[in-house]
This record gives C-alpha cells, structure tokens and sequence, in this order.
DNA sequence: GAAAAATGCAACCAAGGGGTTGCATCAATT
DNA sequence: AATTGATGCAACCCCTTGGTTGCATTTTTC
C-alpha cells in the first residue's frame, strides 16, 4: 500500500474545518478577491462587499483559523493576503476521495467479470 | 478568454454550500464510507458512527441536498449511495482559485521585473 | 496636539445546525 | 395477523454563526 491512511479519521478532522471555511459565499468572495486583486485592507475589502467590516473582519479570522488568509501589520493598517498552501491541503482530499471512488468501481468492475 | 466567468458571484452561490456540506467530519466520513463500501442503508451506516440514526439521516439529507449522494427505496429499505459528478464540481472550482492566484503571481512578476 | 482614518473589542441578536427523544408508519417474515 | 426491523416525522435543546451597533485604541497627517 503505498497510502496506507489515505483517508483516516484523523485526516477527517483536519479536513473537515478547512472545507467549513471554504462554505461561505462571502469567504470565497474574499478569497477571489485576495487572490486575483493582491493583499488588501480590511476597509478596502469591506467596501466590495454588502456587510459591515465587523463582519469582514469575522469572515477573515475564520479563513485565517484554517491557514486560508494571512495577516500582517503595517502602520496602523492590517494587510490580508492569500495563502495558497491549504488550499493544496482541500484539492489533495477531493482527489483521494476521488481516487478511493474509482478504486471502489475498478473492484466492483472486477467482481461482476468473474 | 477562454474562461469568462471563471469565478463569478453566481458561482460562488452555487460552490458554497458544496464546500459547506463537505465541511463536517461526520460528513466526509459518510461519503468514506459510500465511496469504498459501497451503496449502504442509514441504519447500517449509522452503526459506524456514535451518533444516532437520525443525526445520520439528517447528513444524508444535507449530503443529499449537495448533490453529493442519492437515494433510492428498495422494499422497506432506502438505499444511499455516492453521486461522484459533484465532487468534480468541487474539485474544479478549488483548480479555477489556484489558477487565478498563479495568474496573479505571473503578473506580479512581470510587473516587478519591468 | 487635534482631527481623521483604520482597527480592535464587546455585547447583543436572530437564525441555523447538530444532536436528541418519542412515537408513528410501513414492509417483511413466520 | 402479529411481531419485528427499517424508516419517517416532529418537537425540542443547546451552541455556533453571521450579522449588527457602539465605543475604545492606535497611527497618521495637517
């Protein structure tokens, strides 16, 4: 076997969180935005969406809880940025459950054959 | 362009709740357990988790509901089992990010080096 | 040094989510 | 036809979440 716990409950609860951030329109709209218009402000973002930058400001802690979003300081301003690596983390799940999907029908396949 | 709308609003509507209903352990353990074992009944899927059988059947409905898994009678049981074509969905939308940070980064690059 | 801009913090609210228990139904089996 | 097994339905509970308003704090900037 060469993925021995490809999908160990283990891995669930690591995935399980990162998938939650990813399940609000706002957050993806932030995170469109970060990724195609470059590191923003708080205010800045707020201002391209229809809520109050509270609620921003809340969408972006939870995007930066699962690794989606980084912050740093600048001055008296925080600047938000895309980081791509979880993001890896999500796309490697879809395709093992994917992957465990074909190997389920490849052995099915195998089993109506003989 | 090839790809117009890569990432419009309307999409985002419709990739939020895929990732949303994706985003519990319970869940993705479900869709686990559909996707190597094969099509099963809620009250043997629930004999796998330690929640009850109705916390289970509500997932389904979620799961359900995303297009995610489908459901079919048979005699006084009801039959569940994985629905591949949306995870794909899922999958590409996670690649359309990735690509249009690349984008991005490409531009920055060309930008810097002028 | 005072006003303005960008955040941070806290309390609060309505709605949704995950879970439970209890009971009703519906089909299979003997 | 009576029992047993698999679901379905409904009410209820608690905690989280997405959102708000109001005010305090920290930097700029003039």
């Amino acid at each position: 076997m060469s993925r021995p716990e490809a999908l160990s409950p283990a891995r669930l609860k690591d995935a399980a969180p990162l998938f939650a951030a990813l399940g609000d329109a706002t957050r993806l709209g932030l995170l469109v935005s970060l990724c195609a218009g470059g590191p923003l402000t708080v205010t800045r973002l707020s201002s391209q969406f229809d809520v109050t930058r509270q609620a921003i400001t809340k969408h972006l802690e939870v995007l930066s809880e699962a690794g989606l979003v980084k912050s740093s300081r600048q001055g008296r301003e925080r600047i938000w940025a895309f980081e791509p690596k979880r993001l890896e983390d999500a796309h490697q799940y879809l395709e093992r459950l994917s992957k465990e999907w074909d190997v389920a029908l490849a052995r099915l396949k195998a089993f109506v054959e003989t």
